[in-house]
DNA sequence: ACCTGAACACCGTTCAAGT
DNA sequence: ACCTGAACACCGTTCAAGT
């Protein structure tokens, strides 16, 4: 808060103006109240700033959400061998950081290629969720989305290599568990956001939908049930994990 | 277009504004020019027509993509047996819509149930394909996308109740294959919108992470080399189909 | 170097008119 | 019933100033 339109430069002691702090504050507008409050003048406003001030710190709004991608998802493989490098200020900022990530890229001993795998899908999981509103703007962003996934596969790159999986069955692995995961995320972020719960939607909409349009999809949900249908995010993507790391060892090894 | 700013209401003959006849302006704005170029200032300066007129067809913008949404995907699987039902005019835009749909809901003789279920798959996508900002925009938004994926997932449910999976099973596995081809989508959409290759870039991309960042995509990348590399989507996603229809059988059955 | 004010060219949408 | 014009409350960004 810059107290008051005092033009020029702030006085001496001032705290000024930082990439930092511009993003700070950019991520906590997106975290409480989404993508589309976040404008260049309500953040200005809440650094109590000029909106053109910003423009000294970052070239136009674009970048403030690339920095924002950056700061929260740049941290996530951190815990690599790799020592010091890197350098810079910054980035502490970074959300509550991947659950399940241990601290020195090495897996936990015990711990099959198998589960290590599914321990990375959840600590990306975990890395999207915590900053919700901007995991689906970066999601939706084409530059953000390979941004983010190459700061982020290590640890299933790591993970199948123990496998003995080829090069190029690694690949096709990651894409295809990294794509099922966005995707997942794209589902989950749609259903918290609307306020119903899956299950009532689901039976609900299956009963509006024209007789004898969708047969199969009718008898199975009223199958399920209400009760059957009572869908756990958590137990989902566990089911989608088993069925991929299955299929990955029989069709990639 | 209406000549000239004549007010009032148009004189007898002349063709009247219609919800079809703006869903089908704001169709050909997204798929040439993209999500952000279709405002309803330009939308209704394409129609020849005052801003203000659109909203006596449809309440909002918000509405004009809903609109567009359910135009597209509608008539996905408008082949089920179902016969007359639904009504109304319109729907005819439909857009390539989905290659490989055969016209009787019936598989072709022959086809295991396996085939079937990457054929809905393959399906799927070419939908989401025909009209991809359109497809950036529904995946990205909560309710677009659960209104998109009920009237479009029959023909996957049919697949795996002929593969004789338990209702329960049927919806896992549904919820992993559609959840995938959303993220491929995603994936496919943000390389396309970048101007380059997936290939040299990941490798430059590589090339330029801090030494020991990220050890094993590094060696695996530079195993695969820029040719290795050089990837194909369609055999991406028949890849990852084999993953996961392996791993359904596998696990779900 | 860093910040500001005014201005430009846009938005979506409401509301009171016109025919 | 359908369309319009003016107006409101916003946008992102440029540019010429201020200190």
């Amino acid at each position: 808060m810059n107290t008051a339109g005092k033009p020029g430069r702030p006085r001496a002691g001032a705290e000024r103006l930082s990439r930092d702090a511009i993003l700070a504050a950019a991520l906590r507008i997106v975290d409480d109240e989404g993508v589309e409050a976040m404008t260049m003048r309500r953040l200005a406003g809440t650094l109590g700033v000029n909106p053109m001030s910003i423009y000294h710190h970052l070239p136009n709004k674009a970048a403030v959400f690339a920095g924002l991608a950056e700061v929260v998802f740049a941290g996530l493989d951190d815990v690599g061998q790799g020592g010091a490098g890197q350098g810079g200020a910054g980035q502490r900022d970074v959300g509550q950081g991947s659950a399940g990530q241990r601290d020195g890229g090495q897996p936990r001993a015990g711990l099959s290629w198998q589960e290590e795998l599914k321990d990375s899908a959840r600590a990306y999981r975990a890395a999207l969720q915590a900053h919700p509103n901007l995991a689906l703007q970066v999601l939706s962003d084409p530059s953000a989305v390979s941004d983010v996934v190459v700061v982020t596969v290590e640890p299933f790159y790591r993970a199948l290599d123990r496998g003995g999986l080829a090069p190029r069955g690694i690949f096709e692995a990651v894409n295809t568990i990294v794509d099922f995961v966005h995707g997942f995320m794209l589902g989950e972020l749609s259903v918290r956001a609307a306020t119903f719960d899956l299950a009532p939607d689901l039976v609900d909409r299956v009963d509006k939908l024209p007789e004898g349009k969708a047969p199969t999809l009718t008898r199975v949900v009223r199958a399920l049930g209400r009760d059957g249908l009572h869908y756990d995010f958590d137990s989902g993507f566990e089911s989608a994990l088993a069925v991929l790391v299955s299929g990955i060892e029989s069709t990639l090894r």
